[in-house]
DNA sequence: TATGCAATCGCAAACCTTTGCAATAACTGG
DNA sequence: CCAGTTATTGCAAAGGTTTGCGATTGCATA
């Protein structure tokens, strides 16, 4: 059995319906390297499918993101998803920069998220989590253009 | 001198205009009590000075906060201000169920930035940051509600 | 296989927020 | 105090996303 075959089967056991719209939008979300933005899989979608309503669309990946096959990633406020790896989540660090997704993984959270249970009784809801931030590249390419005119920059010496 | 013109000051010595309109939203903002969603500052706003327009208020919001005269928080979706108070910066928490906002010392948040930065060269842009979770009270509401069973089942959310 | 109900769909309109643009107004220097 | 420069405004339209609603469809039952 496949693993889309799977979360088809994760779907019907919840009681959801099993329709043309959201094998095709797992399909092409399974399909896709990493973060795919609402736009591209509806474009997909629709060239396999022109009737599907971009509204459909929104609200297959909700659905799939709320029973955790897929993960959201707010990229430059404009959603994307990616097929949640069963075994293997993962956070991002989003570049405000170059917008790229870098992942990190949960372990980097969960001390935070301890000591928010503990301290405030709180429990964070950050089974996915986004910080957003400057990547190492867009830092190192700023530093290089503000040269060395502050110094006291202190060089990253690993790779 | 006052905060807001403190403030006001603030904003003329890094060359940008004080305009009635800033004035107004300044005072709006620093007049309410806590988070203000911008409907709401639109609507103070409105009735002191009807032309107003909402797209302003959205750019003066907007410019405010990039300046640091005010914080950001996404509550349920929507935007929401407060005056930015000088060396009591914090963060939020906020509750998914009952929308409150729980305010967070950035001393929870250092050791997590300390470890981006030394671990993936990541600066994390965390100069204001939200948290979305169940906070102590409807944690404990659930709990009290799981414990009768479901006799008294009073849905309060769904998808 | 036929039937019924609820989940889901497509459509259109709404939501909150941002943006393009011409007109206006705040500041500067004379 | 006036005119010039440029930031800022109001307006209208667009952006991405969500929602209401009647029509359709999947699925369970018989």
């Amino acid at each position: 059995m496949t693993r889309q075959e799977q979360l088809l089967q994760l779907l019907q056991s919840l009681g959801y319906r099993l329709t043309p719209q959201r094998l095709l939008v797992l399909a092409i979300v399974a399909g896709g390297d990493g973060h795919m933005g609402v736009d591209e899989i509806y474009r997909q979608a629709r060239a396999a499918y022109p009737y599907l309503d971009l509204a459909t669309v929104y609200r297959t990946l909700r659905l799939f993101k709320q029973v955790g096959v897929v993960t959201e990633v707010d990229i430059d406020n404009r959603l994307h998803y990616e097929l949640t790896a069963p075994g293997e989540k993962h956070h991002h660090m989003v570049c405000r920069a170059c917008h790229r997704a870098i992942n990190l993984s949960p372990h980097y959270l969960e001390e935070f998220r301890d000591t928010l249970i503990r301290e405030f009784a709180f429990e964070p809801d950050i089974e996915h989590f986004t910080v957003s931030g400057y990547c190492r590249y867009c830092r190192e390419m700023a530093a290089a253009v503000a040269d060395n005119a502050a110094a006291a920059a202190e060089p990253a010496n690993d790779a």
